[in-house]
RNA sequence: GCGGACGUGGCGAAACCGGUAGACGCACGGGACUUAAAAUCCUGGGCCGCAAGGCGUGCGGGUUCGACUCCCGCCGUCCGCACCA
């Protein structure tokens, strides 16, 4: 038995270096073969990676590798994710240029990635910062504008008063800003927006033929696009407010429940309705009322226990089909204006916020929906009814179903008018607004348009592409230094050649992540993409990421590839065929008696008396062991990828990460975890190098009969493989794991003992190593070449086909069968494959332990299913 | 509140289409090698029970010869959205 261990340091580079030399992941032109695009979420170039990355590539790099042995000519490119925040906030704090601070991360981490040993083609590496980038971005983005996809107008914005900055809405705490601590105003000013909404339709259509998706994700995406089908309705003031009034002579509100139209009890608009300022003007009590709702409306958590509030503004309506009700209106603040039109009408009975609203300032609450054979008073009780049922005390509807009821009212109408046009119209409501893409920042893509007072917004001319951002900026102001640099800021108008000025909003990061799928199947092209190329890899057969892009990354990409179909930039309307969402890597947490956060690198955990305990390696004292969480930083509880790959290893680290958990599972860090892969990995090339020393040499023929054990070990590889290969085409990598775990295992017991082998088993021994070494390599690369030299190899697993595995020896020629007694197993038999029935029947009847199951009752039926199971039925 | 997912040994988990529940691993017990330890190898184990046997996939029902798997009703955990009319 060999003691060496397998040296991971000297090798891992070794190999690298060996792919490297042989280019053998850059993605070669066409040559015929089928193409298959692997993609995982490119990082931010934060300066390391973390365990999440390692989890993320490691799992696509297991995908490319396998599809790459199986044939497939695979595109596996990695970029960085490059413009955004922190950079401009390591100039402001660390005094160095956005630009420096960015591309020395993006080294930093490069490096770390090249030590994972990843099948990445680094020629088609790009950065969205890199002008050559973000050139082509302002490219389309003039399509877009071109198309009618991009547009400018006033919006709301939440404004840092102090920093000079607009703010996203996360980044407002408490209705402050999460820098300055200023108090955040709502502004309005003009910005740029893309036309999501222009594929509304389309992207919730479509949402179900991608069953390659995981459900969890369609359905997130439906709620968020979220479409409802309902009625709008105008109703017409009859009664103005007591001094000034309302601009126009009716209200038009939007419901999906026409049919609870006789439960009407007042009308609501929302504080930023124009009907409501109108009123507010000469009514200050209201005009402070809506101040009030609007301060209270910045607070995240004090919308979600808001206590429904209203303010009656005097007007009156006239309920649609009677002309003698008359309703009140009032502002109230849980009516939101950009959703519907903005005001409501309220049937208190069978909706909750409605209910809430009337209890309180005492309005009418009638029931109109009431399940057959129950009391309508006794259902809204204590609370609104939202469930089915038929009408009552509603005139002509009485009696329908709700959906009966909604056609009903519909119908009528929208053959009534008012002033001649209809009193109602059947509309489709969406929740998906149009995407804001304006940011006040330095470092992001400039938006390639000129400010001409003569000519209004004039796009940037191609020959004048890209808008470059200027180097020469500082930071120790706040707001936007593009704002500021007026040498960069004032330009003649491409048009007329006067005096004009550059936009200088740049645009969300969001954007850069929309199409670099797309600029990685041609990196270097003059133009956007180069649509036949792009047409041949798209869309990505496999994306991998994390669930919490779910929403806005996935949506706006599927937005994006819509829109580049529309200019002509590529050919489908879906990015992502196939996408993965894989789970986070957790660790547990460590206190010390203070309550202050451990680290696990200055913590040991020990196991006395059956519990687990842990101590601060420091001073000894104890540490309470917390629950597992995310890895983060300000609980401490994170695990340095390079520590990892320095005592392990690169194999160690990935082979961990796809052991055990299921991928799209949370997968828990442990120390002992790792220790376990580092054995299994060292245990693999022992072996390898075992039966290299006592298998047949390489490429011996097969002989032409097989022992028992020999054939069990061939069986043992060939059943591996298969499941292996199964297994990563479905993901379950950790069941991958297990199967190359179980070959090891058989390999292992096959080489026990020191007596010379007969032929048939040298060869079982060979072929059960090389299966070992070619499945395990996806997994752990480094190590397969390792071995595959060990086995007297010259050539690379990386440029090694996937072997196939023999049918005959996936099959045995005797089955066992388990006998159940009335659905107990009580012993189980071994026939050949060819038994029939009757025969397997007469065998079990006889068994011993079926006598003593069933006692002295007689046998009612036996159950025979073919290659699986027996039932006696007594 | 709405929507979705999940619940299996001490732990992570596996189980094809309804057919031997617990593969594989972690931790643990026993043994071999060693002056000793590490490493390695062998070996044990769902739970209760001396055993025969019984009980076991969150709980309660149902369908079936047979249910982790399908159906109905609960309980619990996690995630997403959240005043969307």
């Amino acid at each position: 038995m060999t003691t060496e261990r397998y040296n991971t340091r000297e090798a891992e580079p070794r190999w690298q270096a060996a792919w490297n030399d042989k280019r053998l992941f850059e993605t070669a032109a066409d040559d015929g073969r089928p193409s298959y695009y692997v993609l995982e979420m490119f990082p931010y170039p934060s300066g390391r990676i973390h365990m999440g990355h390692v989890r993320n590539y490691a799992m696509g790099d297991v995908v490319a590798r396998y599809k790459r042995a199986k044939g497939f000519s695979v595109l596996h490119p990695m970029g960085w994710d490059a413009f955004g925040l922190p950079a401009e906030n390591a100039a402001m704090e660390k005094k160095v240029h956005p630009k420096v601070w960015t591309y020395d991360n993006i080294a930093a981490m490069r490096d770390q990635l090249k030590s994972i040993g990843l099948s990445l083609d680094w020629s088609r590496e790009i950065a969205t910062c890199d002008p050559d980038y973000y050139a082509q971005q302002q490219r389309l983005f003039l399509d877009f504008l071109k198309a009618g996809l991009a547009y400018r107008r006033k919006s709301k914005v939440n404004w840092d008063p102090v920093d000079n900055t607009v703010l996203a809405n996360e980044q407002v705490i408490d209705g402050r800003g999460w820098r300055s601590g200023a108090l955040v105003e709502q502004r309005e000013l003009t910005q740029w927006f893309l036309k999501i909404t222009a594929f509304s339709e389309d992207l919730l259509a479509a949402l179900d033929e991608l069953p390659r998706w995981p459900e969890k994700v369609r359905t997130m995406q439906k709620n968020w696009i979220g479409r409802s089908e309902g009625l709008s309705i105008r109703w017409e003031i009859v009664r103005d407010a007591a001094h000034g009034g309302s601009p126009t002579r009716e209200i038009e509100v939007y419901t999906t429940r026409p049919d609870t139209l006789f439960g009407a009890s007042f009308v609501a608009l929302s504080p930023d309705h124009p009907v409501s300022a109108a009123c507010a003007e000469c009514e200050p009590e209201l005009a402070a009322f809506i101040e009030e709702c609007h301060r209270a409306g910045t607070s995240a958590a004090a919308l979600e226990t808001a206590e429904k509030k209203g303010f009656d503004t005097g007007l009156r309506v006239r309920h649609p089909f009677d002309p003698d009700w008359e309703l009140p209106v009032y502002v109230a603040n849980f009516v939101l204006m950009d959703y519907g039109t903005g005001a409501i009408f309220a049937c208190p009975a069978h909706d909750q916020r409605d209910f809430d609203f009337a209890t309180k300032y005492g309005l009418p609450i009638v029931p109109v929906v009431a399940p057959e054979g129950t009391d309508p008073e006794a259902l809204i009780a204590d609370g609104a009814y939202d469930g089915d049922g038929r009408l009552v005390n509603s005139r002509f509807l009485d009696g329908m179903t709700v959906d009966e009821a909604k056609e009903e009212v519909a119908r009528r109408l929208e053959a009534e008018t008012l002033d001649a046009t209809p009193v109602a119209a059947r509309k489709v409501n969406w929740r998906l607004r149009d995407w804001g893409i304006s940011r006040q920042r330095y470092w992001g893509c400039p938006i390639p348009v000129i400010h001409c007072d003569a000519c209004g917004v004039v796009p940037v001319p191609d020959d004048q592409l890209p808008v470059l951002l200027p180097e020469d900026v500082s930071f120790d102001r706040p707001g936007n230094p593009l704002d500021r640099d007026d040498s960069w800021r004032n330009v003649p108008c491409p048009t007329c050649g006067g005096p004009a000025h550059r936009e200088t909003d740049t645009m969300d990061t969001f954007v850069d992540s929309s199409w670099y799928f797309a600029r990685f199947t041609a990196p270097r092209a003059g133009t956007p993409t180069e649509p036949a190329v792009a047409n041949r890899w798209l869309p990505v057969d496999q994306y991998i990421g994390g669930v919490e892009h779910a929403i806005l990354h996935l949506l706006y990409a599927r937005f994006f590839t819509r829109a580049m179909k529309a200019t002509g930039h590529v050919g489908m309307d879906e990015p992502f065929a196939g996408l993965f969402t894989q789970g986070m890597v957790v660790h547990e947490t460590y206190r010390d008696a203070d309550g202050q956060w451990v680290a696990p690198a200055e913590v040991r955990v020990a196991e006395a008396d059956g519990a687990r305990g842990a101590v601060r390696i420091s001073d000894g004292q104890p540490v309470e062991i917390g629950p597992i969480e995310k890895m983060s930083k300000s609980k401490k509880n994170v695990i340095d990828p390079n520590d990892i790959l320095e005592t392990y290893g690169a194999d160690t680290a990935r082979w961990f990460m796809l052991s055990d958990s299921p991928p799209e599972r949370d997968v828990v860090w442990s120390e002992a975890g790792v220790e376990g892969a580092s054995r299994r990995v060292q245990r693999v090339w022992r072996l390898a190098n075992e039966a290299a020393a006592k298998g047949a040499l390489k490429g011996a023929a097969a002989p032409a009969e097989f022992s028992e054990p020999a054939l069990a070990l061939r069986r043992a590889a060939h059943g591996a493989l298969a499941r292996v290969g199964e297994g990563i085409e479905k993901f379950h990598f950790n069941v991958c794991v297990a199967a190359s775990n179980e070959l090891t295992n058989a390999l292992s017991q096959a080489l026990q003992g020191d007596a010379a082998v007969g032929e048939d088993m040298a060869f079982a021994l060979r072929e059960a190593a090389e299966i070992l070494v070619l499945i395990v390599a996806p997994f752990a690369p480094h190590l397969a070449e390792e071995c595959w030299a060990a086995l007297g190899h010259e050539t690379l697993v990386a440029e090694t086909p996937w072997p196939e595995a023999d049918p005959a020896l996936l099959a045995s020629d005797v089955i066992v069968y388990p006998v159940q007694v009335n659905g107990k197993k009580r012993d189980e038999i071994t026939v050949p494959v060819d038994a029939d029935a009757a025969a397997i029947e007469a065998q079990v009847r006889a068994l011993e332990a079926v006598a003593r199951a069933i006692g002295d009752k007689p046998i009612r039926k036996v159950i025979v299913v073919p290659r699986r199971i027996v039932n006696v039925v007594a």
